[in-house]
RNA sequence: GCGCGGGUGGCUUAGUCGGUUAGAGCACCCGGCUGAUAACCGGGAGGUCGCAGGUUCAAGUCCUGCCUCGCGCACCA
């Protein structure tokens, strides 16, 4: 037996606070996923957060999302695991690292040791772990924090070199270059990320290059920004559908300035579209040239020998690319292969030589021209140009047309602030390209929310695919397993055990190795220290890579089980996924390495659906970001609203997949509306449980005893879960908890509740009463369930209260489709109608009939502030026009109305008259571009009575149009002069046009019961304000002057609502220290004691 | 530059197949109601629906261009 306490003030947080002590103590998570260990699974996957960082509220949101789904799957009868994750890898984690320790290069690291560096590592990844622990804790994030899974786990990074090993295996991991930005102070080649933290605007010296054509007098002009790659120059690209010009020098220029030059009668080709900006030579255009044309044409080297060709048949030729504009330069790109990304891949494509002209330290290397060998790049600018000029050479006209200096962006290194470099560094790649079609397959079936990040962003990426660039040159990582010797042989090794086989066949051979437990730590410096022996019996090294570690995260549908080493099914039977749910950003992060990996070891995809959210912005709509400061802490709404209203605030925002502007005043909104409201229609209820000793199990209430409110509030509920679930159903979770909420309030509270106050004040035992009492039992205990995934607090009190259980281990009111046989997590937009029969009684006409009810009731109100007759002064009769038969409603319109009866008029014409409106969709396509001065011929038409005769008998014919019936729309409107008004419900043939008429008249009765009503509600006030128990009964005294008549009947009813005990009325002066009020002209005083 | 998504009263937003007077909430003002809360009800003020064209009898809605914000990609030779 379970009767309900009462639930007093709500105290939000202390609410939620208390409860995660219960569901700490009784297991509630656990037990709710126990609970459906027989069940269909639902597999999710949490997206691995980094604990170097303090979370914010926009990690609350993405988690609220999660927890959601979870939650709402779990109540449907699935079992849901939900296994932690923590990305524990990386380059944020070695810069706060650096940044705590003051090792700013590479060489600092080393000597300050690796693996003491590593160990500060492995310790700087849990720095805000327990903020991350008490914030999921906080917000009630259900997700196993106690058995997470960590990328730097050796059960975990084991996994990693499995699967990198399949990928080797298949001939689609390769060594290869990718020209990154790179410092070669610190020695180190650095991402976007870092590359961003160090932009500087700087003005550096531009030139412009004459490359002399081999068998040709002129020379192509290209510009550069970085001299220093002159010397690595193999290539000229040009824009096939460029147009170029061919100029000869008519005169020498005015005022020059700066070195460089060229001689009357020289040529030169360029860009047409550039030679305004770039040739400060007077010169005739000889001829226009498409850039296709100039392809293949041989140029002289400018540095003899700086590179050597090799067997490039394309070298020092000029070579065709579309990515060429005129924006800048000369519509010609100098190419040196090893210092660009775009002149790297083109010089891949077309076979140019790829030659360093500079060492990793920044230096020139020796051999690329006796002036600048061993010098630093950077610092050679001067002798470059001086070098192309040709002072010391023998081209008598030189070979710099110009100099200019360029004001840009250039990235520098944060660390050290020296520029950095485009150099093209030794880099593993995993050919993706080469599962491109799979990768969009795969992508064809996952279920994207919202679907335009899975056509669009994502599939854009995806038909764009590159290789993926997956080794860093860093330290703490997952080291890359693949060992090479001298030649270029190489062994990927995909676990332990074959590790420990290959340094033993190595000891075989004559190498010495440290020892190899089991429990081998697989982190560098370790792994650095094996020698493996290839085939041919020579040394292998360790390729000095760690991996991205994407690549880590990637791995995180296999690897958090161990896979393939561990022996158990686990991984088998949760792949791919159900459901995964980040943020937006992660589309080329998360979303697709998993797909990456998934794709290149299993060729299969990793996830089923995926919830892609939109960015948190802060109040101004900027991105909330740790750089920017401007992230608000959860706490500040945790500690003052609670989760619950923060939870269903980010919920109702807005649509998951749009940018939320975090908006602190909203959250408070939630709390407000919502949940106070939620709270105070439970208090009611409770409060009178309790008082009442109400227990639903030993009592019934048949359907049949209980009133029309009491059906419709039941009917309106069905109306609503329903809704809301199909809204669960299709992602539109804002849309469905709106819903939900606007029920609570509206229907529910402001209707229900209050309509039905006084059914439960009667102190005696009545069916009405219990009717009242289990209908809000049963509706709340289904709000409590509907509202339990999003916001699991304070649903879940008011459910123990009532019911003596957790809601969290409760059955979805829709359904639980997870529980029957054979069932998949696949089924997500199951057949709803056989679910719907376990919520109560559909009936729409009812649901009809109450919503023209409640629309009359707020019609009497604006009928009275037309007519200046207040709220509380009875109104003898009014009058229903038209519409369906609402005479069971007519007690109820009477209290809300404030009239003494309600009649019905069947004669519409006393009170309405007909006017007449357009069916445009009907008309226009006869009318055409007559069809406004028809409408408004037929709007402004004197006689609308007349003409709708006229138009129904088929003899309306305007502006040679015939107008029929189904041309006009027919309402009916109160007639001018009369406190009346009407409203129209339904739409098109459904509508109803209602009138209300309220008859004005005072009579001394009236005005008798209108002042009774006055005093009364001055007296409750008074009691609310001594804050009295509901029981108690009071002493009233009232004076009154000029007052119309208070009848005996009225007095009565006076000490009855207000209990009072006693009641005296006299008519002389009031003494001075009561209270007083006026009330159309009447002065009342009044004075209340408690007995 | 390319792609995706936005731009609707002071703020947050709804707006379906193009259809009559663009709908809410917050805040503001007036009034009412209340043994009902931070609530509720009625009324008011506040909108060139980013701009400009176009299609149409009719455009917040469809088309084109532009401006602007956010994100992503590319580029910065």
């Amino acid at each position: 037996m379970v009767r309900p306490n009462p639930a007093g003030e709500l105290d939000a947080v202390a609410l939620e606070t208390a409860l995660l002590e219960t569901w700490k103590n009784e297991r509630t998570f656990q037990q709710s996923i126990d609970s459906n260990r027989t069940g269909a699974p639902f597999i999710f996957l949490e997206g691995p957060p980094t604990a170097n960082g303090k979370p914010g509220i926009h990690h609350v949101v993405a988690r609220a999302y999660k927890d959601l789904v979870c939650r709402w799957k779990t109540m449907e009868g699935f079992l849901v695991e939900r296994k932690g994750g923590w990305d524990t890898h990386g380059l944020p984690v070695e810069i706060e690292v650096q940044k705590r320790l003051d090792l700013m290069s590479n060489e600092a690291i080393e000597e300050f040791g690796m693996q003491a560096f590593n160990d500060a590592c492995r310790e700087s990844v849990w720095t805000y772990e327990s903020a991350w622990r008490e914030m999921t804790e906080r917000m009630a994030y259900w997700v196993d924090l106690d058995n997470p899974y960590v990328t730097l786990h050796n059960d975990y990074v084991e996994s990693c070199w499995w699967a990198l090993k399949q990928m080797f295996d298949k001939d689609l991991l390769y060594r290869g270059h990718k020209v990154l930005p790179y410092c070669p102070q610190t020695g180190t080649s650095y991402s976007s990320h870092e590359v961003a933290l160090g932009y500087k605007e700087v003005e550096e010296p531009s030139v412009y290059v004459k490359f002399k054509l081999v068998d040709d007098s002129a020379s192509i002009l290209a510009w550069t920004t970085t001299p220093w790659t002159l010397p690595g120059n193999v290539g000229l690209a040009v824009g096939p559908d460029v147009t170029y010009a061919r100029c000869r020098v008519r005169e020498e220029p005015e005022g020059w300035q700066g070195r460089g030059g060229a001689s009357v009668g020289e040529e030169l080709i360029l860009a047409k579209d550039l030679m305004g900006e770039v040739l400060r030579h007077h010169v005739d255009i000889i001829e226009e040239i498409p850039g296709s044309s100039l392809v293949g044409k041989s140029y002289e080297p400018l540095f003899q020998n700086a590179v050597p060709r090799g067997d490039s048949t394309t070298a020092w030729t000029v070579l065709s690319a579309d990515w060429v504009t005129t924006t800048d330069g000369t519509g010609v790109v100098h190419t040196a292969v090893m210092y660009g990304e775009d002149d790297y891949n083109l010089g891949m494509e077309v076979g140019l030589p790829a030659y360093h002209t500079v060492s990793m330290e920044g230096n020139f290397v020796d051999g690329v021209h006796p002036e600048l060998d061993g010098r630093y790049v950077k610092s050679c600018d001067d002798s470059v140009m001086d070098i192309l000029v040709g002072q010391n050479d023998s081209i008598a006209s030189g070979l710099l047309y110009r100099e200019k200096s360029y004001l840009h962006d250039y990235p520098h290194c944060w660390r050290t602030d020296h520029p950095l470099l485009y150099y093209a560094m030794d880099s593993w790649f995993v050919r993706m390209t080469a599962v491109k079609e799979r990768l969009l397959e795969f992508n064809d079936g996952v279920e994207w929310a919202p679907d335009w990040v899975g056509e669009g962003r994502f599939g854009e990426w995806l038909r764009n695919v590159k290789d993926w660039a997956i080794s860093r040159e860093r330290y703490w990582g997952t080291p890359l397993p693949v060992w090479r010797d001298e030649d270029g042989n190489m062994k990927c090794i995909g676990s332990i055990a074959e590790l420990q086989a290959e340094i033993a066949k190595a000891n075989a051979a004559g190498f010495e190795n440290p020892e190899c437990p089991d429990d081998v730590d697989l982190h560098r410096p370790v792994v650095d220290a094996f020698t493996l022996v290839s085939n041919d019996g020579k040394p292998m090294h360790r390729e000095p890579f760690v991996m991205d570690c994407w690549f880590d995260s990637g791995c995180a549908p296999f690897a958090q089980w161990h896979h393939p080493f561990d022996e158990n099914k686990t991984f088998d039977a949760s792949f791919p996924v159900d459901y995964i749910c980040e943020g937006v950003d992660q589309t080329r992060g998360w979303f697709y390495t998993l797909l990456a990996v998934s794709t290149t070891v299993f060729d299969s995809p990793a996830y089923k659906r995926c919830l892609s959210l939109g960015l948190i912005l802060d109040a101004e709509g900027k991105k909330m970001s740790k750089s920017r400061g401007n992230i608000v802490d959860p706490w500040d709404h945790f500690n003052r609203e609670g989760a619950d209203a923060t939870r269903w605030y980010m919920v109702t925002a807005g649509a998951p997949w749009n940018p939320l502007k975090f908006d602190s005043n909203g959250v408070r909104e939630t709390y407000a509306k919502m949940f106070l409201t939620l709270w105070n229609v439970y208090r009611f209820h409770a409060d009178y449980a309790a008082l009442d000793a109400f227990d639903p199990a030993s009592s019934t209430s048949s359907y049949e005893s209980r009133s029309r409110l009491d059906r419709w509030i039941l009917s309106k509920l069905h109306s609503t879960a329903k809704a809301y679930h199909e809204g669960f159903t299709n992602w539109s979770f804002h849309k469905a908890c709106r819903e939900l909420e606007d029920f609570i309030v509206n229907d529910l509270s402001n209707w229900y509740v209050r309509r039905s106050r006084r059914r439960l004040w009667d102190e005696a035992e009545s069916g009405d009463k219990l009717a009242c009492q289990h209908t809000l039992h049963e509706i709340l205990v289904t709000l409590c369930r509907l509202i339990a995934p999003v916001s699991p607090f304070m649903v879940d009190t008011i459910h123990r209260n009532l019911t003596g259980e957790t809601v969290h281990t409760a059955v979805w009111p829709i359904g639980t489709p997870g529980s029957t046989q054979g069932a998949t997590a696949d089924a997500w937009n199951e057949d709803l109608v056989s679910a719907t029969q376990q919520l109560p009684l559909q009936d729409t006409e009812l649901e009809h009939e109450m919503a023209l009810v409640r629309e009359l009731a707020e019609t009497g109100r604006r009928i009275r502030i037309d007519a200046q007759r207040r709220q509380r002064l009875p109104c003898a009769e009014g009058w229903i026009v038209a519409g369906p038969s609402l005479e069971a409603y007519h007690d109820l319109l009477c209290e809300e109305l404030n009239v003494e009866s309600i009649s019905v008029e069947t004669d519409l014409d006393r009170f309405q008259q007909v006017e007449l409106g357009v069916n445009f969709r009907a008309l226009a396509p006869r009318a055409k571009g007559d069809v406004n001065a028809i409408a408004s011929q037929i709007k402004n038409h004197p006689d609308q009575d007349a003409l709708l005769a006229d138009i129904r008998n088929g003899s309306c014919t305007i502006m040679g149009v015939d107008i029929l019936e189904s041309d006009v729309e027919v309402r009916r409107a109160e007639r001018e002069g009369y406190a009346a008004a009407t409203i129209t419900v339904g739409e098109g043939d459904d509508a109803l046009h209602v009138s209300l008429v309220l008859d004005m008249q005072d009579t001394p009765h009236l005005l008798s019961k209108g002042l009774a009503r006055d005093i009364t509600r001055r007296i409750q006030s008074k009691r609310k304000d001594m804050d009295l128990e509901i029981e108690a009964m009071i002493d009233v005294e009232v004076w009154m002057t000029d007052a119309p008549e208070l009848f005996e009947e009225d007095r009565v009813w006076i000490s009855k609502e207000t209990r009072a005990s006693g009641i005296a009325f006299a008519e002389d002066q009031p003494p001075a220290d009561v209270e007083s009020f006026n009330v159309d002209g009447a002065q009342v005083s009044y004075r209340v004691k408690k007995v």
